[in-house]
RNA sequence: GCCGGAGUAGCUCAGCUGGCAGAGCGAUUCCUUCGUAAGGAAUAGGUCGAGGGUUCAAAUCCCUCCUCCGGCUCCA
């Protein structure tokens, strides 16, 4: 029989060979250097038999798959760790995750004391270097062995439903487990235990709690420190604190979960950011339009939001009629479309509004401004003719590209396709896709498809944000929708003089104003570019005889349009400076006696560049065009 | 919603084996008037998340609730 290597070429092997035998037919290094393999994509153990026709990887510890498999490893090391320390302790599943692994447990109770001395067991462990043997058993003999397991019989029972099942044994020590693994605990070089928490057995809330054990684990300590020290910067740019010390916004506990206030300085940056969006709506023929927060439900109804989302929705009774908060905007813009009829000429439509939303979620999930009960959208809903798509997605996306670009974020691109329960005849789900497809294409943009991943009412692109830490964020989507025309009945007149049923377009630039506000806070520490910061320059007299000519250089700044204010605490100029750099300022401008006398300014930016003798109106001229370029960094000075 | 952790001054946090509520920063006042990352002193500031209980006595122990944090599930 013949396997498909990586390189397209195809390879003739016996027929029961393994991944291990394949990668000696490649070459006896190989053979002897490989820990795993990958058969279709699925990563094996490297004794996995492989079938006719297969794709096949080997997996070596130079390739990226070896990391999942150490980590896996590393789950059976903190197992055993655990089992030592606590024996009592009931095993269920320990996979590799992205970041690292976990582990759920159950029949005992962890602190983080207890997680500190099961790391030391752990590294015991890992320096001990036992041999990592693979055991084949029959299915009864493993059903013996958890005899008092109920959660590894079900595994038995429902997925290892072969007559063999593998175990893997480090001294003595075993668990079942359908492998890959490392040769040795030696070989997991650095593991660390992360977080304790609770999860459902099998993700079902109708099942036992168990408790999770968070960890990771890289070959080498040197690896394990890097992304240590990742997660630590993680923290220092999270947007709670940094919104905090920013004075961005707030969530008292008197206003009620999930529900944001933005002070001054916050809603600085979110204007900057409607601004913006509106500015390209604009350019690209969108009309805003404005709904109500709140509508009778029978508008609900119509859309099909009573029925699929009403636990996600704020309900009011008023005077005996029900009412709800509008969890999205889009029944609201479909109405405003329905108020007229329209012509195959009057098409496209293309209404924005800048729309406050109201969303149950549950209490659990709320988390800064990431997850919200209240939230504005950037939405824009567009009703075009079929034959339109193409265009008017092009042109989201250009508009996608240029919030992308200004901000300086890089993007993901997926296309979501068709799911098995969707509405919409054949013809139009396919010409939809491909007229996606030829978007991206013709555009040139790098993507990836995700089949099945649409909403069931049309296919999707949606884009991801990655931030300056590599993070990637929900970010834009574009969705076709075929549905709610339908349920609003919604036409047009054709050039046959028929009625037609026009497609809609969801889309937003940012998502949710507030996650994305999130975002930025995040990717860019705090320090935004100066288009964004909520106080764009501060001007710092040298001392209170110098107060008044910087009151007059704050004055020409607001006059041309800039955010600035003045420091007017009696401190010492090193302490306004400390103060200024403190609070991410993009510049400063320091002004004494020398400064007032001659008509200049000493700037001195966030990079802690700095230039005397600064005639102040460039400096103005400057800034002025800094911010309508919105350009991400201070440029003044280079 | 579920599991675990937490809530003390505007902010960051100490106090928590029960016994007069603390520090630093910030604020206010005074001194200092300063040239590129913290000058000095004094003063004010608290229903210790809310309610109930135990006790001679509760920030501290117990119960209920609220809110936040980390997860589970879900999503913008």
């Amino acid at each position: 029989m013949t396997v498909v290597l990586p390189d397209g070429s195809e390879l003739s092997v016996p027929s029961g060979s393994t991944v291990e035998d394949v990668a000696y037919e490649i070459g006896p290094g190989l053979g002897r250097d490989t820990v795993a393999g990958k058969i279709d994509g699925e990563l094996v153990e490297r004794h996995a038999t492989v079938h006719d026709g297969a794709r096949i990887e080997i997996v070596t510890d130079q390739s990226d798959e070896y990391l999942q498999v150490l980590r896996h490893s590393a789950a059976h090391v903190f197992a055993q760790a655990l089992q030592r320390l606590f024996p009592e302790a009931t095993l269920t599943i320990g996979p590799y995750t992205d970041e690292g692994f976990y582990y759920d447990v159950t029949d005992v109770d962890l602190d983080e004391d207890d997680l500190r001395e099961i790391e030391s067991e752990m590294d015991a462990i890992i320096e001990a270097d036992y041999d990592i043997e693979r055991v084949v058993r029959s299915r009864e003999d493993a059903l013996e062995i958890y005899a008092d397991n109920e959660f590894k019989r079900e595994i038995l029972d429902e997925e290892a439903a072969g007559e063999e099942v593998t175990f893997y044994k480090q001294d003595g020590w075993q668990d079942l487990c359908r492998g890959p693994h490392v040769e040795s605990t030696g070989e997991v070089g650095a593991a660390k235990l992360l977080e304790v928490s609770a999860a459902y057995w099998r993700g079902d809330e109708e099942n036992e709690t168990l408790t999770r054990v968070y960890g990771t684990a890289f070959a080498s300590e040197a690896d394990l420190e890097e992304y240590l020290d990742l997660r630590e910067q993680a923290k220092e740019r999270d947007h709670r604190k940094i919104g905090q010390e920013m004075n961005l916004f707030s969530i008292p506990t008197v206003t009620g979960p999930g529900l944001p206030l933005y002070h001054p300085p916050g809603k600085t940056v979110l204007r900057e950011l409607s601004d913006f969006a509106n500015e390209l709506n604009r350019e690209h023929g969108y009309e805003e339009v404005e709904t109500p927060h709140l509508f009778r439900t029978e508008l609900w109804k119509q859309s099909g939001h009573y029925d699929n989302y009403h636990d996600d929705m704020f309900i009011l009774d008023v005077n005996d009629e029900e009412y709800g908060l509008k969890p999205m905007n889009c029944p609201g813009h479909a109405t405003i479309f329905d108020q007229q009829s329209w012509s195959y000429r009057d098409l496209p439509k293309r209404y924005f509004e800048n729309g406050k939303v109201y969303r149950k979620e549950q209490r659990g999930e709320l988390s800064g401004l990431s997850r919200v009960w209240s939230f504005t959208i950037d939405d824009g809903h567009l009703f075009v003719r079929p034959d339109q798509i193409r265009a008017e997605i092009e042109s989201v996306i250009e508009m996608i590209f240029e919030v992308v670009e200004t901000l300086g974020l890089e993007v993901d691109v997926a296309l979501a396709t068709r799911p098995e329960k969707s509405v919409g005849g054949d013809e139009i789900w396919e010409t939809a896709e491909e007229q996606l497809r030829e978007v991206l294409e013709s555009g040139g943009y790098d993507y990836d498809i995700e089949p099945g991943d649409g909403a069931f009412y049309g296919p999707k692109i949606d884009f991801g944000f990655e931030d300056a830490l590599g993070r990637v964020w929900d970010g834009p989507t574009v969705q076709l929708d075929f549905n709610m025309p339908e349920r609003f009945e919604l036409t047009y007149t054709g050039e046959d003089n028929e009625e037609h049923r026009p497609v809609m377009i969801h889309r937003a630039l940012y998502g949710s104003y507030e996650r994305f506000f999130m975002v930025l806070i995040e990717h860019f520490d705090g320090n935004f570019p100066p288009w964004l910061a909520p106080e764009q320059v501060r001007v710092l007299p040298i001392s209170d005889a110098t107060l008044g000519y910087a009151h007059r250089v704050r004055n020409a700044l607001t006059e041309a349009g800039i955010r600035a204010e003045v420091e007017d605490r009696d401190w010492t100029i090193g302490r306004k400076i400390r103060q200024g750099h403190d609070d991410r300022l993009p510049y400063m401008v320091i002004v004494g006696d020398d400064e007032a006398e001659a008509g200049t300014v000493s700037v001195r930016d966030r990079f802690e560049n700095q230039q005397s003798d600064v005639d102040l109106d460039e400096f103005v001229d400057h800034l002025v065009t800094e911010y309508e370029q919105r350009r991400t960094e201070p440029t003044f000075i280079h």
